[in-house]
DNA sequence: AAGACGAAAGTGGTTGA
DNA sequence: TCAACAACTTTCGTCTT
């Protein structure tokens, strides 16, 4: 009954539009076009280049970039899915499909039966998980996440299964938190605002799930340097590579000095980036910053204080 | 009028008894 | 489980450009 057909026509009707297609000769690319940064993760397996800093893939030959449907069930997954990867763990059965065959009516339909009932257990499970998966793949489409930080969280979505942590819990509240901690992982953060924006459920469950889940699969997550925020605030914000690097020396001194211990990581970012602007002549206003990074204008004013003082960074205006 | 400033009260999460 | 606590937010009046 679950016969999963392969449609091999890719996501031909699916072209991203803002720009960023940047599909100029692989060997040519240096550097992110987004952020410049030279830390590109060149991934052969999945025949695709991103950047570590900011996410942005660069070069991708796997053009579906997941579906922006949701699978409700099995026949659904198997009548949309449009999916000709190799063997992936975003795929529910690791790719390799079984075909149940209907047989002769006379008396295959018993036997059928039969089993079905033998496996109804495994049939739920394996539909929550086939949503699970399509779950992360359409949040990690909407956070322009990379192929690999989407397996990374199908390959915790497992491990979580295996350790039975995933039943009485919310699908989405777990998936939302996987999806959070690969990308801290892969030291591509994301704010838990902006992981809560595009998931189904509140800050809450996916605190929760979060909590959870670093508890039982023993995991460990650094915490989040400011570092890691700027390229992608920066870019938000239409500011050069010039201020980028300029915010991220300001926090290296800044930690050295310090100033960071106890202090929220996106604060920092955005304070930084608030006194690299001004420095470079290239002003934004607190308001502007504010809204990029999803700090209030005081807390950017607390954090510029501190740091243009402790610094000694004379702010001119 | 818009931006920057800072005081004061409120909120949600962490910690330690 | 509760209370104390620090970081951050909200709100709002004032000053500066």
């Amino acid at each position: 009954m679950v016969t999963l057909e392969r449609d091999k026509k890719g996501g031909a009707d699916r072209e991203e539009g803002e720009g960023k297609g940047n599909t100029d000769g692989e060997e040519g690319v240096k550097e992110c076009p987004e952020c410049g940064s030279k830390g590109l993760i060149r991934d052969y397996g999945k025949a695709e280049i991103f950047c570590a800093n900011c996410g942005l893939v660069i070069m991708e030959n796997i053009v579906d970039l997941g579906p922006e449907w949701r699978a409700f069930d099995s026949e659904q997954m198997s009548r949309r899915t449009r999916v000709g990867a190799p063997m992936t763990y975003r795929i529910h059965d690791k790719g390799l499909s079984t075909i149940v065959n209907w047989g002769s009516p006379g008396q295959g339909q018993y036997k059928l039966k039969k089993l079905q009932q033998r496996t109804h257990i495994a049939n739920t499970t394996e539909r929550s998980f086939i949503f699970a998966l399509s779950e992360i793949d359409r949040m990690a489409c909407a956070l322009r996440l990379p192929v690999n930080i989407r397996e990374a969280a199908s390959m915790l979505y497992r491990r979580a299964m295996k350790k039975r942590l995933i039943r009485g819990r919310s699908i989405e509240g777990i998936t939302t938190a996987l999806l959070y901690i690969a990308c801290r992982q892969y030291g591509v953060p994301r704010t838990l605002e902006e992981v809560r924006e595009i998931s189904r459920v509140g800050q809450k469950e996916i605190s929760r799930a979060y909590r959870f889940l670093l508890r039982e699969l023993d995991l460990k997550v650094s915490p989040a340097s400011p570092v890691d925020f700027v390229p992608r605030f920066c870019s938000l914000l239409n500011l050069s590579g010039d201020i980028r690097s300029k915010a991220i020396e300001i926090i290296k001194k800044a930690t050295e000095a310090e100033l960071t211990n106890g202090r929220g990581p996106i604060g920092i970012a955005a304070a930084a980036i608030y006194i690299a602007a001004i420095l470079s002549g290239e002003h934004r206003t607190q308001k502007e910053v504010s809204d990029a990074t999803g700090v209030t204008e005081v807390t950017i004013r607390n954090r510029y204080k501190e740091l243009s003082e402790q610094l000694e960074i004379d702010v001119l205006l």
